[in-house]
DNA sequence: CTGAAAGCGCTTACAG
DNA sequence: CTGAAAGCGCTTACAG
């Protein structure tokens, strides 16, 4: 029964729990007791368990193999929607994962970053091999791959800013009252020619004029939201909704906002502010107004979303509205971690957002 | 043997990989097979298996359990020195991460972030029971019980910036050289009266001067390091290091660069130069000199060391060295994936340093 | 305070 | 192309 070290050693393997419980002569389960219930054995053998485990390099019990007999891994996956670079070069995604991480730590859970995914190249048998618990998918269109295959996986799991589907936790702002907020602003200012750089609505990747159609059969919850917001601001105004462009962009970047700006500065009857669904979008307007020899705020005003960090020393300074993003990580986290424990947690409330008046907007010029 | 189904289900487990070859009257490996090596069975087989597997809500092999039998777990596990959260409000940890990332995702690795444990708070238990095939240690003092931790869990691990043992693989700069290439442009200006922030130099926290002998029986080799590149090349110029002040911070704070400022400032002969040991120090300083009615650079230059964001933006400009943050986190994930891979990769050479001259550094007002 | 047995859910040789 | 058996390394009831 003993002696299993005079047993042929198979290439010398690593140390395992039922190999310090051979040497000790005791079983397996008082070997484990020793790491994980210190007061279910006598001090003095706990210290002989852990004496004969540092003789033989045993560095205690493989996590793995505890979290399969467990069933948990202690980890949080994040699922993001680009190349995980991407995220740490995001100002918002930085602080989202500074809030997530706060959260996670509170609960001694460890975050796992999901590799492998960019738009153009999805990989989203990642998320079925992955080891955590239970997933925060942020910044992922509501109709990706990446959202169905966390969905699939079977364990909990919250959305962040697309909702994406009923039932499903969800975290985010109230994004039509945030857009309407925007457009009353300009309102309230004297606007009354309208532009709007709005976030993709199909999965097309369209770039161009969106008609009413289109944007109410989108299937993008978010970019319908804002949409519905400037819409329901300009008509409480009188300015007919029909008549505002509504310039599509696949995707967030001030590239694009540069090329929706371009197209809409031309129009014949040249908008006097533009309200974009981002404040990328909404620099790359910026940028394009400027190259036209445009002076802002004076020629044009913009109103951008988010907040980033850029916003505020712009040139000048971007008029956005703020969500804060350390929060909503924060909510995010907070909200995977209740389920995790079985609990039945409701979707918290939308996160609230403000309003943060700069130099991008003012009267405008003409009135 | 079939009919697995009509037996007593005990209170409906998740489905198996096990229960869908009973279903299907095959044996697990064709289960397996179908989901790990398409080629092994007919398309049509494989077909059936996945329909199956649908049709019970099994969505593939657990990763737990393939982890246990494989013995690896496809993520590597970056333990940093705080909170995670301060992680994600630090700069330079951003950046290092990002680098990271980048190497993992080109290998299809996840990133684990390790929780738990703040300086005031050690944590270390965690470290040996979270799921990853190896370590990256970052910002951690080489005496820390964390670095003990990952070094006795026994996996693949790599250290950054503080060596951590002989034969542990190392990602850094030239600490010494880089010093010495701040101090000589300091030389060059024409100063010859300095003073050091130093980073601390033991366990005890200590706060003000330390003498020589502390200097050179310090533990910690980055610090060591780097005011051995100081005394080099103050020496070369005949400026005797044993008259220059070094005041030892234990920790790298802007507010604890003020604190050394103040002290070292009212020295009865006042420096003309200050080399601070990081960009955060040197902007205590920075303040601390303005605090006092000091002008910058006339009154006082001053050299940090990272150049992380803020040293561009400061008023005035910090003079200090650069190092590729990012560069070294993807030279730290490659260095872990070679020894995951199993090839005896040697630690990689040193990662240049550049000097940047900006506005916080002159020639000495009364040269 | 300690043990013997079962089993977490899979994959890996070994056979055919 | 498919199977039966062994086993990855642990922890969890169940007993005593």
């Amino acid at each position: 029964m003993h002696g299993g070290e005079s047993k042929e050693p198979h290439r010398q393997r690593r140390a395992t729990l039922k190999r310090v419980a051979e040497e000790l002569g005791v079983s397996p389960m008082t070997v484990s007791n020793a790491y994980n219930r210190p007061g279910q054995l006598s001090p003095a053998l706990r210290e002989r368990v852990f004496e004969t485990a540092q003789r033989l390099g045993y560095a205690g019990p493989d996590p793995i193999a505890r979290g399969l007999r467990r069933g948990r891994t202690g980890a949080l996956g994040v699922i993001y929607d680009s190349r995980l670079s991407y995220a740490f070069a995001d100002t918002a995604a930085v602080a989202f994962m500074r809030g997530v991480s706060s959260a996670a730590e509170e609960e001694r859970l460890g975050l796992l970053l999901v590799p492998g995914s960019s738009p153009e190249q999805r990989d989203a048998a990642i998320v079925g091999e992955v080891l955590v618990d239970g997933f925060v998918v942020y910044s992922v269109a509501e109709d990706d791959s990446l959202v169905r295959a966390a969905l699939e996986r079977g364990l909990p799991t919250v959305v962040v800013d697309q909702p994406a589907a009923e039932g499903v936790p969800f975290v985010g702002v109230d994004d039509r009252s945030s857009a309407a907020a925007a457009a009353e602003h300009l309102l309230r200012l004297g606007h009354r020619r309208f532009g709007v750089v709005s976030f993709g609505l199909g999965r097309d990747g369209a770039k161009g004029f969106a008609d009413l159609e289109r944007q109410r059969t989108t299937l993008y919850r978010v970019s319908r939201a804002r949409l519905e917001g400037y819409a329901a601001a300009l008509g409480t105004a009188d300015v007919p909704w029909s008549e505002v462009p509504v310039f599509e962009c696949p995707g967030s970047s001030r590239a694009l906002g540069f090329e929706a700006a371009v197209t809409l500065l031309s129009l014949p009857s040249r908008p006097t502010a533009l309200l974009a669904a981002s404040d990328q979008l909404a620099l790359g307007v910026m940028d394009a107004a400027t190259d036209r020899g445009l002076s802002l705020p004076n020629d044009l005003s913009v109103v951008g979303f988010d907040d980033i960090p850029e916003a505020a020393s712009a040139d000048p300074p971007l008029t956005t509205i703020r969500q804060d993003h350390a929060e909503k990580g924060r909510m995010a986290g907070r909200l995977l971690i209740a389920r995790l424990r079985g609990g039945s947690a409701e979707s918290p409330e939308l996160l609230t957002t403000e309003l943060v008046v700069r130099g991008s907007t003012a009267r405008p010029h003409d009135v």
